[in-house]
DNA sequence: GAAAAGACTGTCAGTACTTACTGACATATG
DNA sequence: CATATGTCAGTAAGTACTGACAGTCTTTTC
């Protein structure tokens, strides 16, 4: 039950098990007794490091919450191929989001009045990729690669499905348990590129 | 704030407000005093009702589920006209997932542990629909209509892609703000019937 | 190398607050 | 009278958080 390779400092062990239990279980359905205890410390030593139950979340966040642009990942790697890129797209969306896996899990759970902020950065990514992405689909369908009516409608749909395969896999009682991510993602690649070929 | 129009009884009362408050703010993180509150009821009034916090959610869960058998429902009224049927299945998705809207809430946020048998009953719609579209798709694939190297995960991509849209539309804060279901759901059918189309 | 100092942690007892839940009694409504 | 509700006071348990003290381990210093 305990990630707490030896190596870590007292700090890290306290963030990951708070992290994790969090997101299992929500804010208020753990107790920092058990937190402490997952990570094979004393409550004491969770007050000392953190003073309260509240900044341990935030530290935990400000710890592992991945940010990184995704503009600049993109603006060198596309290759104006669309079944490669949107590839691309998809597979570098299901890495960012599975990084943030504990993040968003908490953020879905929690409401927003006790998180500030929280929410606006588990979203930023998605907002971010929905702009690259439409404005990829504009210039495609400027060179006659693709046909698209309504560009932002259709990246929209794009991301927000692979926003419901992410989901579905978030969870260990998940609604549809046969599928897996990967051939999932390379044939919905292959769907869409099916829907807007020329 | 307050559902209850003055003609419902007292039970059903408390049972709207439980559900609105707890797939709001979690079932930690509601007092049976709010719930009682919101109502427009005395706490004691509840538990004289209920008993426990838990039978509460247990009654709410009973009275304001809803579970139709959705076989019949496209038993008749499929017509084998792929963009019609796609819309017909799509609108009744986001129907059904509608209706059950606070449910779905409740069941993201509390863990399996303290709500036994919670998500398996909502995600009964989900799958029957699975198999619904797949066995559709093989027989449309057989009268050529369509062109389907994988029914099952052309179905699941479908279903998925909706399920995510509904995601995005559940939360008052969504990822995507801009965008309305009911334009999405056209839009998507049209790109899928270009997409399977021979 | 021994001793002293400092940093980190555990134990334990305890406080203050919240919260699910109860019992006794009063009130209203039909 | 019967049923449904409110008020109020109170209990028992859980939980975030604190203070005092002791132990261990590492680092510094003579």
């Amino acid at each position: 039950m305990n990630d707490s390779s030896s190596k870590m400092g007292s700090g890290d062990k306290l963030l990951l098990a708070a992290l994790h239990l969090i997101a299992e279980k929500g804010y208020n359905g753990v107790t920092t007794l058990e937190i402490a205890t997952a990570a094979g410390l004393s409550e004491k030593t969770l007050f000392r490091h953190f003073g309260t139950k509240q900044k341990l979340l935030e530290a935990a966040f400000d710890r592992y919450h991945y940010a990184e642009e995704m503009k600049k990942l993109f603006a060198e790697k596309l290759v104006w191929d669309l079944e490669r890129d949107l590839l691309l797209v998809s597979t570098t969306y299901h890495e960012i989001m599975n990084r943030n896996r504990k993040m968003i899990q908490i953020s879905l759970k929690e409401d927003e009045g006790q998180l500030p902020g929280f929410r606006a950065r588990t979203q930023k990514h998605p907002q971010q990729l929905l702009e690259i992405l439409t404005n990829y689909f504009i210039e495609m369908s400027a060179q006659g690669k693709i046909v698209t009516s309504n560009p932002e409608m259709h990246a929209f749909t794009f991301i927000i499905m692979h926003f419901g395969a992410f989901m579905n896999d978030l969870d260990a009682q998940k609604s549809y348990p046969g599928i897996n991510l990967a051939p999932f993602v390379q044939e919905s690649v292959r769907l869409f590129a099916r829907a807007l070929r020329p």
